[in-house]
DNA sequence: GCCAACGTTGGC
DNA sequence: GCCAACGTTGGC
C-alpha cells in the first residue's frame, strides 16, 4: 500500500495546529462517527499525510499538514467517564472508537480558504465541498498535491 | 443565529 | 428492517 492523503477537521478553539506544534505528537481522540472510525481503525496508516482544516473558524481553511506516526488503536477517552467523549457501550474487550497519533508536518505560509477551494474546479470533487461533516476524510493524490503546491 | 445536511436513535 | 423524530455539525 502506498502513501495515503486524509484531511482532519479542527476547531482551532478546540484543538490548533500551535497546539500540535508544542505538544509534538497528537492523539486524535474524541471522533465519535462511523465513517470517519473505520478509516481511523483500518485504512489510517503511518506515514500518511494529513491535511489540517480549521472547522467553525473564519475563514474555513487548511492551515497546514501533518504526518501519521502510528496506527488505528482504541481511543481510551470513550471508557473515561469524566471524559467529553465517554461512550459506555465502548469496552476495551470490545472497542468500538479508534484515533491515530500525528505530528505536525509543515505549516503553510499560505493559508488555503474553503472559498479558494471551491474557487479551482480540480478541487469540486473533495468530500469537503461536498459533505462539509465528515471530520476525517480522504483526499486523492492529486488534491494533495494542488493544495500543498499552493500552501508552501 | 439560522438552517440544511447528515447521522443516530428508537418505536413499531 | 424501516423510517420518523431528534440531535449535531458546520457553512453562511
Amino acid at each position: 500500500m502506498g502513501k495515503k492523503y486524509w484531511l482532519f477537521k479542527s476547531e482551532p478553539g478546540a484543538y490548533s495546529y500551535p497546539d500540535l506544534e508544542k505538544d509534538e505528537v497528537a492523539e486524535w481522540d474524541g471522533v465519535r462517527n462511523y465513517t470517519a472510525r473505520n478509516y481511523l481503525r483500518s485504512d489510517i496508516k503511518v506515514g500518511d499525510g494529513v491535511l489540517f482544516y480549521y472547522s467553525n473558524a473564519k475563514p474555513q481553511r487548511i492551515v497546514g499538514t501533518a504526518l501519521v506516526v502510528r496506527d488505528g488503536y482504541p481511543d481510551f477517552t470513550a471508557w473515561d467517564p469524566k471524559s467529553d467523549h465517554y461512550d459506555p457501550k465502548s469496552t476495551q474487550e470490545n472497542p468500538i472508537w479508534y484515533m491515530v497519533d500525528i505530528k505536525p508536518l509543515t505549516r503553510f505560509q499560505k493559508e488555503i480558504t474553503l472559498q479558494e477551494i471551491k474557487n479551482i474546479p480540480d478541487l469540486h470533487d473533495m468530500i469537503l465541498v461536498n459533505n462539509s461533516r465528515l471530520s476525517v476524510q480522504p483526499v486523492t493524490a492529486t488534491e494533495w498535491e494542488i493544495i500543498t503546491s499552493l500552501g508552501n
